[in-house]
DNA sequence: CGATTGACGACTGTCGACAGTTTTACAAAC
DNA sequence: GTTTGTAAAACTGTCGACAGTCGTCAATCG
């Protein structure tokens, strides 16, 4: 979308205002142009905008849901600074999520499924050849979105673009460094041929070493 | 837990209007005083609680993203009804996270969590015995909380709180048939028993059991 | 020179009001 | 009796304003 801060003039209103305000602290967020514990005044964000205050305070809360801020009573809102401990505790949930996500696709795995994942992995290759590291992880996202949609079970949908929110936040610290391009590939396709074996132990292993991995490159990213 | 350093007795009066009404739409919710799928409006509800709409506002939306409420644009707030498949994708995430609470408790159970889970199982039990239905949940759900507590992983216990919060949704419709009150208690003593073994497989095996049978007692109780 | 305090400024929590939209009520036509 | 069209009522989305509170910083005191 758009990626730059845009003057306040003509702008479109097709959508609530609430939402165009989350997305944009969500983009300005991730694109850091909002800095780890720095905090938002919601008069300075409303007289940005051009709003009023009412529908920042909104956007502000539903972000603070989704853990990108955090709010201090009378104090206003801060961005979320995520520390080592709490990346690792997400990445510890994600691989819960995606461990019970890929048992329950592979004991109902559809050609339907399998299809759509096999389609991604490619729209994911060509993302890694794009050279553009945000989309690249966004499709990668994807990816595992697509996996446990299939897997059937709307409420651990919700719970993982919860956790993806979250990640995020340091979206920018990962596209930094650059992973092999092969490995990504490799990698998902590993996960494809493990629910294709309809072997559940397959699967977990799978899925236990491909987190590991993000899990590690993600963390070693940040402790630094 | 750390997280809740509740003063007791009389404490500070909440200065917070959003957190009030918030706590009042839950318990309305809970005690099915507003009825599932019924629709909220913001001007009544400030009218009878003699606030004005901002905090009404606030709080509805803070039951949003907790599952209690959803909202539909230009619509306003209603009351979230859940079907039984959205029960079931409830129980069966539950049953994820407990799975790995239990894992990752396993491998570090301290004498400290084994001391506070014996303690809240006496708790419950009295809770049990008192024929305090709403109390017995809650004491029950808070077991599973200190479990999980126990286990580490903060982030984890806040994705067991959200779905809590849906449970509460049928409370009432639980505490409507009772379990034989023996069973409750026998059967947390065997979560405690596979813990104190340090076996994985018995701990999976045990909260397997035992999520199942909340499962099938809640979803038969809604299936009406 | 360091600690304390008091005023100033900025900000959040809360409020009432207005505009546009959705729902409802009602009447007319078939 | 049913359907359709219109108008009123109610509601949400948004706005600007006010009051209480918190942080800042300078002036004062030890």
């Amino acid at each position: 979308m758009a990626s730059s801060p845009v003057a306040p003039g003509g702008f479109i209103q097709q959508q609530n205002l609430v939402e165009q305000v989350a997305d944009y602290l969500t983009q300005a967020i991730i694109q850091q142009h909002f800095l780890p514990g720095e905090r938002l005044s919601e008069v300075q964000l409303s007289r940005d905008l051009g709003v009023s205050r009412a529908p920042v305070r909104e956007a502000a809360r539903l972000l603070e849901s989704r853990g990108l801020l955090i709010s201090k009573p009378r104090r206003g809102f801060f961005v979320r600074a995520l520390n080592a401990v709490e990346l690792e505790d997400v990445f510890d949930l994600r691989l819960c999520l995606e461990r019970h996500a890929i048992q329950r696709l592979s004991e109902r795995y559809s050609s339907d499924a399998e299809r759509a994942l096999k389609q991604q992995v490619e729209v994911l290759c060509e993302a890694t050849a794009s050279n553009d590291g945000t989309r690249r992880i966004e499709e990668d996202l994807q990816f595992h979105r697509l996996m446990i949609h299939y897997a059937g079970n709307e409420r651990l949908l919700r719970a993982f673009d919860g956790l993806t929110h979250e990640l995020r936040l340091c979206i920018t610290l990962i596209t930094k460094t650059h992973e092999a391009p092969d490995t990504i590939a490799t990698s998902h396709f590993k996960l494809l041929d493990a629910l294709g074996s309809g072997s559940s132990e397959a699967c977990r292993e799978a899925i236990d070493y491909h987190i590991g991995v993000a899990r590690d490159f993600v963390v070693s990213s940040v402790g630094e």
